[in-house]
DNA sequence: CGCTGAACTGGAAACGTTTCCAACACGGCC
DNA sequence: GGCCGTGTTGGAAACGTTTCCAGTTCAGCG
């Protein structure tokens, strides 16, 4: 009723009840069932709801948890996010979203940050680290959760996927489709997805070496415009080695870089080129022609990392657990024998 | 150094001077060069940092700002939140998620439990409101910006574009090109976009009523899957009438399942049919052919709406304020003369 | 030299909650 | 009937910070 919310102190003078009574009855246990009514009662009337930084302070927990990323807009860390907040809410934990800004320092900060209690945990995908950010993580002052590499083994709860493996099956699949002329379309080499796809794609014509094969260019960055300047190099046969067949794509967004270079060309995909991608994104399902792209599973990253926070959270001090979720390789249009309506001329 | 953070007190201790005194010393005003020299040492001698939940009780404030939505992972929704952010964290703000839930029984419940304190201040869009929803707004305690409706006349401070003229403006475009058989693909007339997009294209065409103008599909959802159904519907001529030469989608995920049902069909985009989208979606920009979209603004509205935050929360108390965003229609291949690399037949 | 006021400092209260601890009532058991 | 344990209650402390208020110092000025 009045213009200034009611305090605890309020409904337990309304009850007449003392203020500790009037906390157990509300939260706690330990009190009557009369007088569970009792205070209840007063509280609605008064409308009273618990004002959280009371709370927070005296039982140094927020209740909320953050999720930090370098870039927020990207549809991988979107689909983290959601699965995350997903997994957390009914669990009563709120999701604040930081960034972690470009840098290894950037993301130390952020992780001193949390020195201030402002979450009770952390969930973070870093793009790059090195061994200080990994000890920084270590001993942050809340639990952390990384989403990246695995680092069980340096006592951090971490959610790890196989991309390396994920390029292998983009390439065995198209090596069993007839392909042999397969050529890597990469992005920076310097991130840590850069670097590990390049490690698998190695990996998987290492073994064969049919000629054209290793074939490979990096886009400045994991977009469609340098997906597609990229592309256009490996399709221009430049030292009159052979066109590849194939390209594998470290993402879907370079691949539909490559689609475009190919057409570009009046090369029909996947007649002429099959293209893979990667990261399942709903643009890539959406495109034509869809693109075959190997799952790393985003949105079940984001619910195991949340999960292994929960865990955590819920104080049963174990030791660093880490969860691998494996790579899927989805078949659609791009590599598959028909690409639907449209119509690529030879 | 020890395993315990350090608190104030200690600071304080460390640096033999009082609590106030540090306090003042490292955040306030009013300390001498000395004393803040003398405390600032202490304090990183200590490696202190400051504890919010202490902070957030004593100045009742929280340095966080909710964002609320029914669907997060919608790219619009994700526009906008990348943005609030940008806005906000320079100032300090920390961003949480939150969603709304689809009813606006849900939504009113979410704007109650503001009462909490868990945030500052609470941007929100919701896909349906009711009187009720605004008076809940209107009186909650703490400043709210709503993103859809104007609603500064309820004293609500609240950012809107204008969906409505916006798909004029794609009819009118259309029109331009010599189109005179404009369809138009829709979503559920039961929510507030869908509602508002019907009434802009009723008002577009209901002035010059060449024949095919003015048919209309809905499809169940804003999804391509359901704009393909739609759209099928659309270009098949059941009763007769001619074949649509235009189609007016009101979303780039619809307009999307139209290109495709044209492309079924035989049919060339933009040639045979030319079709627009609305949103300025990422997916529609790298779609093929590119996707001619009404812009909303998503990024700006976002902008908008963190902004009269702002001045909300730095007290300026002053009458609810309401920011208009204008539509802008981005003309691409979809409704160009050249449809690029694509070649589509007849 | 005394007074005024500015600049600075320290003590203590306050924010709203949970929880420790002591006190109390009461039923059951010896 | 006394004693013990269980169940329930109230007083008070505690969480970490900011800020009010009073007190001190000291320079400047009459």
């Amino acid at each position: 009723m009045t213009s200034t919310r009611a305090t605890l102190i309020e409904v337990a003078r309304h009850a007449g009840v003392s203020l500790a009574s009037t906390s157990r009855a509300l939260h706690g246990t330990g009190a009557s069932p009369a007088m569970v009514e009792r205070v209840r009662a007063a509280a609605d009337e008064l409308g009273y709801s618990p004002d959280v930084t009371g709370r927070s302070l005296r039982m140094k927990k927020t209740f909320q948890v953050a999720f930090a990323v370098a870039d927020i807009g990207n549809p991988v860390y979107v689909e983290m996010m959601t699965a995350i907040h997903e997994v957390l809410e009914p669990h009563g934990f709120r999701v604040v979203v930081l960034s972690t800004g470009p840098t290894v320092d950037s993301t130390s900060e952020l992780v001193r940050s949390l020195g201030s209690r402002f979450v009770d945990g952390l969930v973070v995908s870093p793009l790059r680290t090195d061994d200080a950010l990994v000890e920084e993580i270590r001993s942050a002052p809340v639990p952390v959760v990384v989403i990246g590499r695995a680092l069980d083994e340096q006592g951090i709860d971490s959610v790890s996927t196989d991309s390396a493996g994920g390029i292998g099956q983009a390439v065995r699949h198209l090596q069993g489709l007839g392909r042999r002329r397969i050529a890597f379309l990469n992005g920076p080499l310097d991130t840590t997805p850069g670097r590990a796809r390049q490690r698998g794609f190695d990996a998987a014509t290492g073994r064969e070496g049919s000629d054209g094969t290793g074939t490979r260019a990096l886009a400045d960055d994991f977009t469609v415009a340098a997906g597609l300047a990229a592309a256009r190099r490996l399709l221009d046969p430049q030292d009159g080695s052979a066109r590849p067949d194939a390209i594998v794509a470290a993402n879907d967004l370079l691949a539909i870089g490559a689609v475009r270079a190919a057409r570009e060309r009046g090369l029909g995909v996947p007649t002429d080129v099959a293209v893979t991608g990667m990261d399942d994104t709903e643009i890539g399902r959406v495109y034509e022609p869809s693109l075959t792209s190997v799952s790393l599973g985003s949105a079940e990253r984001g619910r195991a990392a949340a999960r292994l926070m929960l865990d955590r959270l819920a104080g049963d001090a174990a030791a660093a657990q880490h969860v691998a979720i494996g790579p899927r390789l989805l078949v659609r249009e791009s590599t598959a024998g028909t690409t639907g309506p449209t119509k690529e001329g030879a």
